[in-house]
DNA sequence: GCCGCCGATGTAAACGATTACATCATGCAG
DNA sequence: CTGCATGATGTAATCGTTTACATCGGCGGC
């Protein structure tokens, strides 16, 4: 491998000139600038990403620490990150599937000298928990509301709001069976939709069966199995809210299955807001939350942090989630309502 | 920031000692060893990345360049690829969005002293020109077919046979003006598709009308807008093949909306066979790829590949597809049918 | 003509680990 | 008792950069 000296040598110049040429920080003279460009580039050199991390304590790299990844989701929340890291000249390193806190937290340690920062997605509870107690090495921030630890801002999506608004509307509608179809067990998003659907319940002063609370895991076939049990009950919903689209999705198709129509017979309405939703026969409707968007603001705010060390930022900052209405759920007409535009500063 | 050294002082013992407890190479007193890793874990010691890499020339970590990621397909490949790299130790470094060479060929540089080998995705013709130029740093694995470059290994999805397949299929259903919805331009997945659904119909010695090959981009409003445009052909098509599921569901919805029965009326089939699509109404036809799979290999080939330097495996491997026949195209009865169990050695 | 400054460059000391080699005590064979 | 292998540990070189500091020539102000 070529190093900055094989560059000096060869350009008859001391690895300190190379060195100025490539940062471009120290004055150089045009003349010799040339001359180290251009045998940089016939030799091929690269700098030694480690060996200049090593002595600026900068990686220009930034950690994500992502739990077991769950479709579109993932890709959307990791390419909002990567876009403006790379914009920032920063690299992402990936890490996924860390439900034990043990080995969270030894992904953490391998993490010291190869981030400069972490973007962290704690779902379940447990790990969350383990998380809060961890010694603080680099900047931090968290997606999904931190509830505990004080030692990061976080950044999470409305899941409460839109989990309300959404049943919300169901109820005025003139719904009062909704159902509903939840998320993984332990995991916080879904924890907080279904918070947001008690309330939204509790609000129009409606009874809460838990026989209409169907359990769910966020996968397709979890939504179809979840249906099929609270249509056979002895008096079926007239409506559902599931805690995500590709459950809502297997609803749909356990309800067709069933001989029934939407939403004539059953009212259903998702959340995500999917790209495919909108496609569905019929069009479903979901609660738009802008994934990407969740990456990038996360990123922005790591990077800032990391900018100014020691003023840590640690806001809580909820993006908002808006209400996309459209045939699934038997109202009217379409169109989108924005709700909850919070960003609440704690 | 604490080092070995600060550990090693505390510990009352060398820094040589330290390190050798914490890579457990070299023999330790018991009484040693206790001493030290009780003083690093009061500590919160953690051995710093980039001083690692810098001596022993390794980074543990694995760089993957990717195009722009749509939809699940980016989830699944970079599930994958972390999966296996992590079980071996490895971290992963994502990069994506690379399409212009210029940039495609910054983003590997940066990659010097980083990682110590590259999986590398890029559908984009052009690109993939250029990068067979470039000078190849460390052991590479391609994923997609790698038409030139002779300096890597490739694995790659059966494209060809899975769309001859798929078309074939419909053909034996009695079709005869099959259309087809293509991927995007200078993409080579869509490319090799299209190849496969073309050498059908002249292997069946149907003729080849390019009024039936319709222009999309992967993403379901393509696939919409694709649909209504062959709807309204003088004589349109009874069988629709489009490139990708995300279009095909957008092809779906577009003939909902002309009024037409799906299959009676028009067959549709798609490729990926993403987890929805046997929710869909009805359920969808398609060539089933295992995508996760494709960055599990990559992965192994390159870590394999890693470990024996110099003897570089050159082999193009090609991921077999399976054809999973449901409601969409018309055909009596479901199930899956193997093909393409090609793995061939060049 | 001298002084001080400035811009361009070189020298060498870091950064935090690994590891070949040296050192040293210990135990055991002869 | 001597010599040597062995196991535990320390010493110091090394990886490829960056950067504080030194050097040096030239130039303008006085």
């Amino acid at each position: 491998m070529i190093t900055i000296k094989d560059v000096a040598r060869q350009a008859g110049v001391s690895v300190a000139t190379v060195s100025r040429v490539y940062s471009g920080r120290d004055p150089v003279s045009e003349h010799t600038r040339i001359r180290v460009c251009e045998v940089g580039a016939r030799l091929g050199y690269a700098p030694h990403g480690a060996a200049q991390s090593l002595i600026t304590n900068r990686t220009n790299t930034i950690g994500v620490l992502l739990p077991d990844l769950y479709g579109e989701f993932f890709s959307e929340v990791i390419r909002g990150i990567d876009q403006t890291a790379r914009r920032q000249g920063y690299h992402v390193l990936v890490s996924s599937a860390h439900q034990e806190p043990a080995e969270l937290e030894a992904a953490l340690r391998a993490m010291r000298g190869r981030v400069d920062g972490m973007i962290i997605m704690a779902p379940d509870l447990a790990a969350r928990a383990q998380l809060a107690s961890l010694p603080t090495r680099f900047p931090t921030v968290l997606l999904n509301r931190s509830s505990e630890g004080r030692h990061a801002g976080s950044i999470a999506i409305a899941n409460h709001a839109g989990a309300h608004a959404m049943v919300s509307h169901l109820i005025s509608l003139g719904h009062e069976r909704i159902a509903t179809i939840t998320g993984s067990d332990g995991n916080l998003d879904a924890a907080e939709r279904l918070g947001g659907y008690r309330e939204a319940l509790a609000d129009a002063g409606l009874p809460n069966d838990p026989a209409l609370e169907a359990h769910g895991d966020f996968d397709e076939h979890s939504g179809f199995a979840a249906a099929e049990r609270l249509l056979a009950l002895d008096r079926p919903p007239t409506a559902l809210f599931a805690a995500n689209d590709s459950m809502a999705i297997g609803a749909l198709s356990a309800i067709r299955q069933a001989g029934l129509q939407i939403p004539e017979d059953i009212a259903v309405a998702g959340f995500d807001d999917i790209p495919l939703a909108r496609y569905m026969d019929p069009p479903l409707t979901s609660v738009h939350v802008d994934i990407s968007a969740l990456g990038e603001r996360a990123a922005r705010r790591l990077l800032d942090a990391m900018a100014q060390p020691g003023r840590g930022d640690r806001t809580d900052e909820i993006l908002p989630a808006t209400l996309v209405v459209r045939a699934s759920c038997g109202a009217p007409s379409g169109g989108a309502r924005a709700l909850s535009p919070a960003s609440i500063h704690s």
